[in-house]
DNA sequence: CTTCTCCATGGAAACGATTCCATCATGGTT
DNA sequence: AACCATGATGGAATCGTTTCCATGGAGAAG
């Protein structure tokens, strides 16, 4: 319960001014025989600068923030390992938040950093641009991960007009986008694609896809991929929770018993539809066959064991880390990583 | 990137001394006319009161640190949610690590957390007594959940010698324990002697514990259980790595084809229990039987489903932060909550 | 020898909150 | 009317660090 040694102390010791001491430990210029001496009694008195001192007079708190949905998801367990590890390199603290998919509780928390002065941030957002206004405005510097956050509504509405004018024949007007914030994503399009090219070679026609929240891209690539219009029954989506889940997972499989495959937007989604498809007497990959993504330990475990699109969650977080902690130096804002299709034993031809 | 209003923009436009502010939103005494004023204003210049002025004011953080060895693992996942889920209901900050099951590391995240100030810590302890002298001795106040620390080797010597004198029918001198740290655990105990006594029940003899860092508990209770000299080829340990995992199980498989029966000491354990029988074609349950320790989403999707000893990893995380929160109070210095037995379909009758 | 430059050094201000303490006003009691 | 108790209030100290700035000395260049 002894209280620690403050650079007031040390400098006592030492024979010499706080800023001496300061200087000597913060790498700055001081004699070899002070910096010596300084940095003997400082080791004596197991002297450790408290981090408090040094926040208020640089009106910012070292370290970052981290915002995942919910720990309890394997792959955002090992996008916040990679976050950790490299902070740990780096002797960072790191704050944690989950915002269970729910843009208030998202918006709170920014709300607690921002009280914390913590003015980095790595997020896997659930609200829209609106909601993370407030960071920008108090000029965190915000690196997303796994998905970007929504566009607010009124842009989705300009997009929908520009759209029909294109119908027309018309050019819209060149609208200046907002400069998009650095993030960390894996390469979705590329992963839905092939997963989509590989169950259409299986000879699979009614693939369906169930998402999640945050799952625009995927679900947007799903549609590229699939082409032509697509049949709208065949994409549900589920809230975040397991529950909702297992819901839309097994109401999709109950209302479109024709479908042949399924596309899973995340492990949880995969989870779920092994569950529902279980539950429903449905075989896999016999009666239905099943892509997820995500790659989890637990996914050679199934039988059969799934087959999967991996990202990299793990790297993912650590890029993440690095972009937030060494933001600008050649601004590669946005990093892209690749995805990859494991075949395992989930999906077979058309039944 | 505007900056944000200190308490003397608020006292200034309100009119009276930064005192009165921190009063009046401190819950402290002020007249009913002062009290509404200095409000309205605050709300109207959106103050909100920096952390880094009140924490070096008060020498101490807000929040609390979280140490686990690996948030792969679900069901630190779990316990780590619950942490945040309570945490977030105060509002304060957690402060999260990643031990990966190092004591180094461990010694390493503490000593960063001392640096932040950081006074309140929940951690699933990796390292023996001598590792968390510098916590307690700097008065932090921890709360240690899922395991203890384990004792440092001059006491398990002692021990040892106690017991011999015990075998000879003295009784040892009575040796002041160190006053046990506050924690919350899972009743070990009772639910591993469940798992025992139902592998019995179903005429297996040759039972197997596969055992990872930190689960001397649940070794001690299978031993326990089991009672009589156990066969000490059939308790096995890995690191925490999920190769070392799968090396121990496969290990064990290997070396004792005899046994029918594993207990395995954790999620990670039972994963690879899983996968080595696989590799080496033991059917589940008909070759062996399998009691994992830890009920995860994904024990329900292995086929056959595995029978689980349940712990509430949310509940002991949340109960955990309660007590961190609100130390002593009648201290119930050790909060142990039941295990539960599931049964699924990983257990059969003895081959 | 003078002057200029450069560097090491320490005092003091600053960061934004809380809290001690002195002051002042008010109202009630003798 | 004098006095005291009570409560509201603001000034100033404080927390531990970084950083600005002034000082002083030593060495180089003239």
């Amino acid at each position: 319960m002894e209280k620690r040694a403050t650079i007031k102390d040390v400098a006592e010791a030492a024979g010499v001014g706080v800023a001496t001491v300061s200087r000597v430990l913060s790498g700055g210029s001081a004699s070899p025989h002070t910096r010596e001496r300084v940095l003997a009694v400082a080791a004596q008195l197991d002297y450790r600068p408290s981090a408090l001192g040094r926040n208020l007079r640089q009106r910012r708190t070292g370290g970052m923030g981290l915002l995942v949905p919910d720990l309890t998801d394997t792959f955002y367990g090992q996008l916040a390992e990679g976050v950790l590890a490299c902070a740990r390199s780096t002797g960072e603290p790191v704050v944690v938040g989950s915002t269970g998919d729910d843009p208030e509780q998202e918006s709170e928390l920014i709300g607690m950093l921002l009280e914390q002065s913590v003015d980095r941030l790595i997020a896997v957002p659930t609200g829209d641009a609106e909601t993370w206004a407030p960071a920008v405005r108090a000029g965190m510097t915000v690196v997303f991960a796994d998905r970007l956050p929504a566009r607010p509504a009124e842009e989705e509405q300009q997009d929908a007009v520009d759209d029909l004018m294109r119908l027309d024949g018309l050019s819209p007007a060149v609208r200046p986008r907002p400069p998009e914030a650095p993030s960390v994503l894996a390469d979705d399009r590329a992963g839905i694609r092939t997963a989509v090219r590989y169950l259409r070679g299986l000879g699979h026609r009614r693939i369906a896809f169930l998402g999640g929240p945050g799952h625009d891209r995927r679900v947007a690539a799903f549609r590229e991929a699939v082409g032509t219009p697509v049949d709208e029954e065949l994409v549900v989506f589920a809230t975040g929770s397991r529950d909702s889940a297992y819901a839309a997972a097994s109401g999709l499989f109950q209302s479109r018993p024709d479908l042949t495959a399924v596309v899973a937007g995340g492990n949880v989604l995969g989870e779920a539809a092994v569950l529902a498809a279980r539950e429903l007497d449905l075989r896999v990959p016999r009666d239905v066959s099943l892509v997820m993504y995500d790659d989890v330990p637990w996914a050679e475990l199934c039988s059969p064991p799934l087959t999967v699109i991996a990202q990299p969650g793990r790297d993912m977080g650590y890029r993440a880390a690095e972009l937030v902690l060494r933001p600008g130096v050649r601004r590669p804002r946005t990093v892209v990583l690749p995805t990859e299709l494991i075949i395992r034993g989930s999906c077979g031809p058309r039944r």
